[in-house]
DNA sequence: GAACTTTACCGAATGACTTTCAGTAAAACC
DNA sequence: GGTTTTACTGAAAGTCATTCGGTAAAGTTC
């Protein structure tokens, strides 16, 4: 009831908390994050101010698990591009519970800049036009963050497919795995064809 | 207070009146939506199981807007292709302040399997293999929803942005728009890379 | 066309949620 | 040692989604 000897909270450990609960639970509740962390619900208003806050902390707490060094800038510039590209969506995948929380409320937050710079210089330096490097980095985002919900949606289900109204779709569907498998084959082949489709835009 | 003459609801107006909502005010609560359309919170409950259930019907509302014949199958598969993403995006951004919410309980729907079956057989009358068809119609989605959540993304602010800790980034972002022509730049990028790579897929 | 059933709404109530605010006592500072 | 700051509690306000019993019109049956 009074101050503790030492203090319960900090915005790094309402952040994890937040992504720890989120994950599992697949929502996120103040009463329910506040009860994982031994506190009284109001208490966390003294570290941030409401709960898109602590959604913003989640995020910053999602880049600090993802190693920086999962990728390597002086790379060949498409496999960097690619292994920046499976971490990120990686780190999704390891908290995929949250996803939908994670996306929604997107990413424009100054702590991202490093990476952005990172991917910045490393297309510039591979040879593309300044003004298409944000663009390629926004269309790498979108589908990094779109494979991401992908990982959470409900799979077209091949027994409600009537075969007589959609034989091609049927056709389509033969042999797609049911779990995650499904959404890593497409993440696949998009971000090969992306990186084939970049690489047609470098001066030769 | 007794049964009206001639009934207020259905499920149609339902979901285009949450549409119509949630675009401009950027979030659906039930009693907005109830006044909106001049009845009772609890009304609704008679045409529909939950909140759940008018988010489907948003979708629902969505893909009946759009025309069905922007896009042409008959076309060349890549422009057919090109096409159809084309509006799909658009049937999206029409719709950017309701975006967040259709985004994050995914398509997963019976009334998309006609889209499905039409793209299906573009791909494989294309010449696709048909283990790739399913990924690569995936991919495309991911793309579309992840550029349609780019839409309402707050974009890197360039006044923001450091120039001596990050000088590639600060490059990149000179001239880039900072209003809706922003995220149009990075779909029409990605959505050509990504038909070049397709491309590259088709056996020769 | 009268009795019955069904339908489409209302109003009130419940329980969960986010957020605010006035205490409270320990910690930190001077 | 006294004052201020800090980090919590507890209660309360306001909103939300959802449920349920009530009501009178619409539809249905004979």
């Amino acid at each position: 009831m009074p101050r503790p000897r030492t203090p319960l909270l900090d915005r790094r450990r309402i952040g994890a908390a937040a992504l720890r609960l989120a994950d599992d639970q697949g929502t996120l509740t103040i009463p329910a994050l506040a009860r994982e962390l031994g506190v009284a619900p109001s208490a966390l208003y003294h570290h941030v101010s409401g709960r898109d806050e602590i959604i913003s902390l989640m995020r910053e707490e999602l880049a600090l698990e993802t190693s920086p060094d999962a990728w390597d800038p002086a790379q060949p510039w498409e496999r960097a591009l690619e292994d920046w590209a499976r971490s990120y969506r990686a780190a999704f995948a390891g908290h995929a519970g949250a996803v939908p929380l994670l996306a929604t409320a997107p990413l424009g937050e100054p702590f991202l800049y490093a990476m952005y710079e990172k991917v910045a210089e490393l297309l510039l330096t591979a040879g593309f036009d300044a003004h298409q490097v944000m663009p390629l980095i926004n269309a790498m985002e979108s589908f990094i963050l779109g494979s991401a919900l992908d990982l959470v949606a409900p799979p077209v289900q091949v027994a409600d497919v009537p075969r007589e109204t959609a034989p091609h779709l049927a056709a389509a569907l033969h042999d797609i795995p049911h779990d995650h498998r499904r959404a890593e084959l497409a993440f696949d082949i998009g971000l090969r064809a992306l990186l084939t489709g970049f690489r047609a835009l470098l001066p030769t």
